[in-house]
Formats: C-alpha cells, sequence, structure tokens
DNA sequence: GAGCACTGC
C-alpha cells in the first residue's frame, strides 16, 4: 500500500467525479461530438455522455418501467410525448445554449448547476461494494425537467394575475378591507358575474361547474346577497365538510366585512354559529338534512347551493331528491348544484335538463406520468419513486405526497424510507417523513403543515385525507399507485368490509391535483394509461349504493316520504338494501305492518345514530339507566378509534385496556368504564395518555353524548342512572341489538341466530378468550375472517323476553334441549 | 390472537 492521504468528503466526491470524467473521456473518439444530431462542445458532450451513463447504470432494472407522459392534465403544457430520453438530453441542452446567453438569471442555469452537484453525489456509490444496492433501489424518473421549467413560465398567465395585483406597490395604500374587495375582483368567476346574476334569475335550476379556486363558493351567495334575493330568505350553501363550512364563512364575512354570526354564519353539528340576522348560511350537508325534519319545504331559504356536488355524500344524494322535489311546488326557490366538471351532465339530466353555467378554475399545470407497464408491488414502487425524485430534483423545489391505503401501509413505507435514507447518510438532502391518516393524533399530525427546513425535502405519507379533507402547502410532486381502502356493504349478511379497491379516474385526477395547488406540479401514477383509460372506472360508486341505509330510510320515512323504492335518487341503491333496510327498522318496532313510521320510530329519529343505537336509548327508559346507555352510544359511535396502540408499545396499551374489562363485563360496559373514569378525571388529557386512550375520540364521545343528553328532553326521557344492575344495561343494550345475536359453536365460533351464518369475535375484545355462549355484537366486520366488533353477553331468554315478534322460544332453546335433559332449560346459567 | 379509508348528523 502506498502513503495514504485523508481527504475530505467533498475533496473524495470531487476526485472521483474526475477519474469517472477522464475514463469517459478516454471514449470519445468523435471530434464531432454530435449527440442525436444536435452539435455540442467538448465539455456538453462529456457531460451528457456521463449523464447517459449514469442514467444506464441506475435504470438497469427498471428497463419495464420508466415513466412515459403520454397524458396530461388538460390544463397542463403539451409537449411532444415519447421522444426517447437521451435525445431529450440534447434538445435540452442546445435549448440551454440558445437561451442562455446572456442570460445569466435564467433559471435553467441554477438547474444545471444542481444536477451537477447531485450527479456528483450519487456516483459516490459508483462501483463501490454498495453497487448493487443502488441500482436495485434506484429507478431513473426520466421526466424531462428542462422543459417543465419553460412550460411554467409560459402557461401560468391565469395564476399570474393574482400575483401582480397582490404586489406591494398596489396594495401598500389600502385597507385590509379595500384589498380584500380587489382580490374579490381578481377571482376567475368574477367576469361572469353578471351573466351568472341573469342565469339564476332565468332559470329556477341551475348547475355550475367550476373548478378549485374559480371562486364559486365564496363569490355566489354574496352575488346574490347583492343582488337582493336574501330579502325574500337565506341563502344556504352546504358543504361536505366541517372545516370547510367554517372556514367559508369566516372569510366571506371578512369580504363583507360584517362578524361572523351575524349576517354570514355557518351551522354544523354541535356549533351553531348564526343569528336571526344571518342571511348567508354556510353548513355541512348533513345539517341541512337535519334541518328538513323540522322544516320540510326549506321555506326560510330562497337559494340552496349544494357545493362540490361531485363528491355525492350520502347526505348530498339525500338533499338532491328532497331539493327536487320541494323545488316543484316553491319555484320562488333557487337551487344551485355546483360541482367539478365530470358529472356535470349527469346533474343536469337529473334535475330535468338544467341549464350548465362553466367557470374556468385556477390552477398550475400539472404532469401526469405513467408507468410504462404495471407495477406488482406498488409500495415498493411508490418508495422506489419517492426516492428518485428526492435525489434527482432539487431540495428546496418541493415536497412529495404519497397516496397510500391505511395506517399499517404508511407505517411501513416510513420505515422502508427511513432505513434506506439512513444508508446514504449526509450524501444526500434530508428526507423529512411525515405520515399522516386521520386515526394519527392531533399532535403528530401538525407536523406536516411546519414548513420544510431549508435544503430538505417533506416526504408526505397519506391516506386519503389527502384527497380531499386537508390540502398541504409546498407540494410539488403526487405519487399515486391508485388504490384506496372502500368500504363496502353486503345488504344480505349485513356485513361490512373494507377492502383495496383501484381508484376512479375522477380520483385519480383529484389526487394529481394536488401537486398543483401552489406552483406546477406533477404526478406520477403507478399504473400504466392504458390501466387509466381501460380499467378505472370514471367516478366512484356512490356511498349511497354500498352503505347500510337503515338510518337513511328512517331519515325519509320520518320527512314522510313512504314509497322508498320509487323515491327518486339520482343513483338509486340496490332495492335489496333498501328492502334489508325496512326489515330492520320494522323489526325495531320503527315501523309498523304498512310501513309507517310507530312513535318509537319517531323518537328514534330525533337522534343522530345509527337506529340500533336509537333504540337503544330509546329502550333504555324502560330499564331506567340512559345515563349509562347515552355514554355507551356516545362511545360507540365514535368508532374504533377510541383505543391508541402504537406499534412498539401493544402490550402496554393491551394491558391497559384490559383494565377497563375486570368482571369480563363486555366490550360495552367497557366503554362505559373508559368514558367513566375518564369524566371522573374531569376529562384530564393526562390520563388518556397514561391509558393509551385518543384524546380527540374521548372528546368527540363527549360531545356527542352531551348531545344526546339533550336530545333526550326531546324525547320525554329522563336521564336516570342505574349503574348497580349491569343486567339492566345489558337489556337495553339487547333492546337495541338484538337483531345482532350469536350463539357458540362448539369450535369456538360463533353462529348468527337470525340469518344462520359463521362469525368469530373480534381478538380486540374483552370477551375473546371467555368465550360467552350467547352474545349480541355491536358490527360485522370482515377482515381475515368475519368478525363481530364490540360484544357483550346475554341470556338467550332476553331475546324472546325483548324482541317476541323477532324470536320464538325454539330460536334460542334449540342447541341446550339436545345437549341437555329436557325440561331443565338452563340455557345459559354461567 | 388481529388490524383500524374518509366524512357527516
Amino acid at each position: 500500500m502506498g502513503a495514504l492521504r485523508k481527504v475530505s468528503r467533498q475533496e473524495y466526491l470531487k476526485k472521483r467525479e474526475q477519474k469517472k470524467l477522464e475514463e469517459l473521456r478516454d471514449d470519445i473518439e468523435d471530434e464531432q461530438y454530435l449527440f442525436d444530431g444536435v452539435k455540442l462542445t467538448e465539455a456538453e458532450y462529456r457531460e451528457l455522455r456521463y449523464k447517459k451513463e449514469i442514467y444506464e447504470l441506475v435504470k438497469k432494472r427498471t428497463e419495464e418501467s420508466d415513466y412515459t407522459d403520454e397524458y396530461r392534465m388538460p390544463d397542463a403544457y403539451d409537449v411532444e410525448g415519447g421522444i426517447n430520453q437521451e435525445k431529450r438530453f440534447a434538445v435540452a441542452l442546445q435549448r440551454y445554449r440558445d437561451t442562455n446567453a446572456g442570460d445569466k438569471m435564467n433559471p435553467f442555469a441554477e438547474q444545471e448547476a444542481w444536477e451537477d452537484h447531485q450527479i456528483g453525489k450519487a456516483t459516490l456509490n459508483y462501483g463501490s461494494k454498495d453497487r448493487k444496492l443502488k441500482s436495485d433501489d434506484y429507478q431513473f424518473v426520466f421526466e424531462d425537467q428542462i422543459e417543465f421549467i419553460k412550460a411554467t413560465v409560459m402557461d401560468g398567465v391565469n395564476v399570474d394575475q393574482e400575483s401582480s395585483i397582490e404586489s406591494p406597490d398596489s396594495s401598500s395604500a389600502k385597507t385590509a378591507f379595500e384589498k380584500l374587495q380587489q382580490d374579490r375582483q381578481t377571482l376567475p368567476i368574477f367576469p361572469y358575474r353578471d351573466q351568472l346574476l341573469q342565469a339564476i334569475h332565468d332559470h329556477q335550476v341551475l348547475v355550475i361547474v367550476g373548478e378549485t379556486g374559480s371562486g364559486k363558493t365564496t363569490q355566489i351567495p354574496q352575488y346574490l346577497h347583492e343582488a337582493g334575493y336574501t330579502k325574500r330568505g337565506k341563502i344556504g350553501c352546504t358543504q361536505p365538510r366541517r372545516v370547510a363550512a367554517m372556514s367559508v364563512a369566516a372569510r366571506v364575512s371578512q369580504e363583507m366585512g360584517v362578524k361572523l354570526g351575524h349576517e354570514v354564519g355557518y351551522s354544523i353539528r354541535f356549533e351553531d354559529c348564526t343569528s336571526e340576522k344571518t342571511v348567508l348560511k354556510y353548513m355541512t350537508d348533513g345539517m341541512l338534512l337535519r334541518e328538513f325534519l323540522g322544516e320540510p319545504d326549506l321555506a326560510s331559504y330562497s337559494v340552496v347551493m349544494v357545493d362540490e356536488a361531485h363528491e355525492r355524500t350520502l347526505s348530498t344524494d339525500i338533499l338532491f331528491g328532497l331539493v327536487k322535489d320541494i323545488s316543484r311546488f316553491r319555484p320562488d326557490l333557487k337551487l344551485l348544484i355546483s360541482s367539478a366538471t365530470l358529472d356535470a351532465e349527469k346533474f343536469s339530466d337529473y334535475f330535468d335538463s338544467a341549464p350548465i353555467f362553466k367557470i374556468p378554475g385556477r390552477r398550475f399545470p400539472v404532469e401526469i406520468h405513467y408507468t410504462k407497464a404495471p407495477e406488482a408491488d406498488y409500495l415498493d414502487a411508490a418508495i422506489v419513486t419517492a426516492l428518485q425524485i428526492h435525489v434527482t430534483q432539487p431540495p428546496g423545489d418541493g415536497d412529495i405526497l404519497v397516496f397510500l391505503t391505511g395506517q399499517e401501509e404508511i407505517e411501513t413505507a416510513e420505515e422502508i424510507l427511513k432505513h434506506r435514507t439512513r444508508g446514504f447518510g449526509t450524501k444526500i438532502a434530508e428526507l423529512i417523513i411525515c405520515p399522516i391518516y386521520a386515526n394519527l393524533p392531533t399532535e403528530l399530525q401538525s407536523k406536516i403543515f411546519e414548513p420544510t427546513p431549508e435544503g430538505a425535502r417533506k416526504v408526505v405519507l397519506a391516506t386519503n385525507i389527502a384527497e380531499t379533507s386537508l390540502t398541504i402547502d409546498g407540494i410539488k410532486y403526487v405519487i399515486d399507485p391508485g388504490f384506496c381502502k372502500m368500504k363496502s356493504y353486503n345488504p344480505r349478511t349485513g356485513m361490512e368490509s373494507l377492502l383495496v379497491a383501484p381508484i376512479s379516474k375522477a380520483s385519480a385526477n383529484q389526487r394529481a391535483g394536488r401537486s398543483g395547488r401552489t406552483g406546477p406540479g406533477k404526478c406520477f401514477r403507478l399504473f400504466t394509461a392504458y390501466n387509466f383509460y381501460n380499467d378505472l372506472d370514471d367516478n366512484t360508486v356512490p356511498e349511497i349504493q354500498r352503505t347500510n341505509l337503515a338510518n337513511v330510510v328512517l331519515t325519509l320515512k320520518s320527512l314522510g316520504i313512504n314509497d322508498l323504492l320509487n323515491f327518486d335518487f339520482m343513483d338509486p341503491p340496490p332495492s335489496e338494501a333498501l328492502l334489508k333496510a325496512l326489515e330492520m327498522l320494522y323489526a325495531l318496532s320503527a315501523l309498523n305492518k304498512n310501513g309507517e313510521l310507530t312513535k318509537v320510530g319517531r323518537r328514534m329519529a330525533e337522534f343522530p345514530l345509527d337506529p340500533m343505537l336509537s333504540k337503544m336509548i330509546v329502550a333504555s327508559d324502560k330499564y331506567k339507566c340512559s345515563d349509562e346507555i347515552i355514554s355507551i352510544a356516545a362511545m360507540l359511535s365514535v368508532g374504533n378509534s377510541i383505543f391508541y396502540r402504537p406499534k412498539d408499545k401493544q402490550v402496554h396499551a393491551d394491558n391497559a385496556r384490559l383494565n377497563f374489562h375486570m368482571g369480563n363485563v363486555g366490550d360495552h360496559i367497557a366503554l362505559l368504564n373508559v368514558y367513566s373514569s375518564w369524566r371522573e378525571t374531569n376529562f384530564s388529557t393526562q390520563w388518556c395518555y397514561e391509558n393509551y386512550i385518543q384524546v380527540r375520540s374521548m372528546k368527540r364521545a363527549r360531545d356527542i353524548r352531551d348531545q344526546l343528553e339533550g336530545l333526550l328532553e326531546r324525547v320525554e326521557i329522563d336521564l336516570t342512572s342505574n349503574l348497580n344492575d349491569l343486567d339492566a344495561v345489558k337489556k337495553a343494550i339487547t333492546s337495541g341489538f338484538f337483531p345482532h345475536s350469536a350463539r357458540l359453536q362448539k369450535n369456538g365460533s360463533y353462529k348468527t341466530v337470525k340469518h344462520p351464518q359463521t362469525v368469530h369475535i373480534h381478538p380486540s375484545s374483552g370477551l375473546a378468550q371467555v368465550l360467552p355462549r350467547w352474545l349480541v355484537y355491536h358490527e360485522l366486520v370482515l377482515t381475515t375472517k368475519e368478525y363481530m366488533r364490540q360484544v357483550t353477553e346475554l341470556k338467550p331468554d332476553w331475546l324472546v323476553e325483548i324482541a317476541p315478534h323477532y324470536y320464538q322460544l325454539k330460536d334460542v332453546e334449540d342447541l341446550a334441549s339436545k345437549k341437555m335433559p329436557r325440561g331443565e332449560g338452563r340455557a345459559s346459567k354461567d
């Protein structure tokens, strides 16, 4: 060995690069330095060859999954598709030389400099021992950055308008209010104001198509107010989400210079921020649905605007049928249905060929890239793509958003990403990994909104939550594997399941659009263009067609709509699902034999809950335990996100959970114990942490419980506590959930009593080891098996006592009579 | 002995 000299990392890097360049130089024989017909200088030629070399090396295994750009979003800059990558380099370089002469500020120069730098970094591993690892871990994303930058400059006209108005000289002299007024006039909708008002004047129903950023949600109600519509009644505007209703109302009140809750207000569950003065009312769609119960003709409204109609939430779909109905006998009521482009024709057809009014949106161009061949492992492909982007694109240039299907997948991806980036040490810029899903504790969620530090890049691993519910600034790249978890409901078995399914075209486009909010973006779809056009549905199946309709039917019945099979649904649910819902409501005594609402049914409809939960509350009056039951109902309707179970502390979390199951009381009572214990600590956050319980879920349960307590009065049920008699509580539960009873089999599985079907106790249940002979369950979920979630033991004679119309003695006794001497009848004594 | 897309009232 010769003398070794210590060199700095940078020096080492530079030397390696030099050495490589020299090797390459030796290969160059052609004095012409022609590359794909483009004449280059020696330096450029070398560089190009060098890049190509890297490209080939790194791309070895990715022959089949190189990205193409056969399709772009409608607004996107349209470049020649399918030209080969080497040529692109050459063309780009030629352009660079053409445009860069005398223009030192050309952004491309920076880009080039950076690229050189990055390539230098990337070569560190070149030929070293982890070479195999690298080439396996990397696919080179070969989109053309150079063309992209130019495209943005040419295409961003619509966007630049705003920034020129907002420049300091034009706004510094103005008050904040004047500035807001000025901003209003820069919105894409503004030039259409008078035309729009005319159309609304001429037609009772109008379908408005406007992409995000057009200003339709904030401006249209204001225009209508200015045009005098509010003299005849309120203007209501529905949103699918609470935060949207709140924030839009806040914005509009600012623009109108009024206090929020006065002329402009919002109404969402648990929070009514309106007054007698309120004329512009933003609300959730579910809230307007509840208002229908008290005001079936919406007499106090002059205009109803159903916004974001394309999302087709359960409530929006029901609202459609209802507003269409009342518009017939209220010709003075104006109806606006606003949607993103795709569904406009369909909405128009449904509303008796209502005219469509189009408003252009404002979005930055988004380039769409597809893989050439389908990816077998989309999770791996997503990780590789994210790393590629990170390594090949400048760090300050934008963050990455990856759409995954669920918590588990996100956690896996997080681990792999951490592991792989650790391998790079400081060779690549810092990559900040931000997981986000709805069940993630709030304090961890906020991480995604922290600005990305200089020189670093964020990669956000998100579920569908990032598709519509929250927007993250600074996202430039979207990686979309094309899947999501979807709930489906089988009316025959009453079983719900969450399955990973391909998304729709509409959904894919929505995801892609997430990259173009603050600047031009790129979306990498981990499936082929052929898949997109031929395999994906145009739109997601509306929720109304894949859900349990018991609650929908109860709501419609209480609005006096009796013939549900002929109700004018835009997309009718399967009649089997409707019949199942009717059957259930009949079993719960909410409907009589003629399908009319009973007194019990009317009381049940007051509660914003699943009918079985409502029935449980109504029945608790008889057992004098309404206090306990509303706590249980609140906890159950929060869902399965009460217990927090981090991967690294599962044992602790499970032990903490067992504390609430003392005496094998069953999961319902355990939930009651959780709530009562929390209330005893005066709703302490610390207590939640100590017991591995999600604070957010508990707060929600408290809100729901408070609301239920308020509603008890309306249905004339006293708040009574009967904690010493747990059987009374269990009987009340059984009164609501008797259709969900199951009986133990010899092999440890269960069989549902009414429609025989083999099911199992979910392992998270406190009774999973106990295996009581009879039980009621809250819900069935299909995962790896058919599981019953939230179960409580019951005595079989309760079934006959509580629901004699539903269970006969033979239903609950045949098993016992086979095993035991006749006449003893000890079916369930422990 | 497993697995929790996302809303909303």
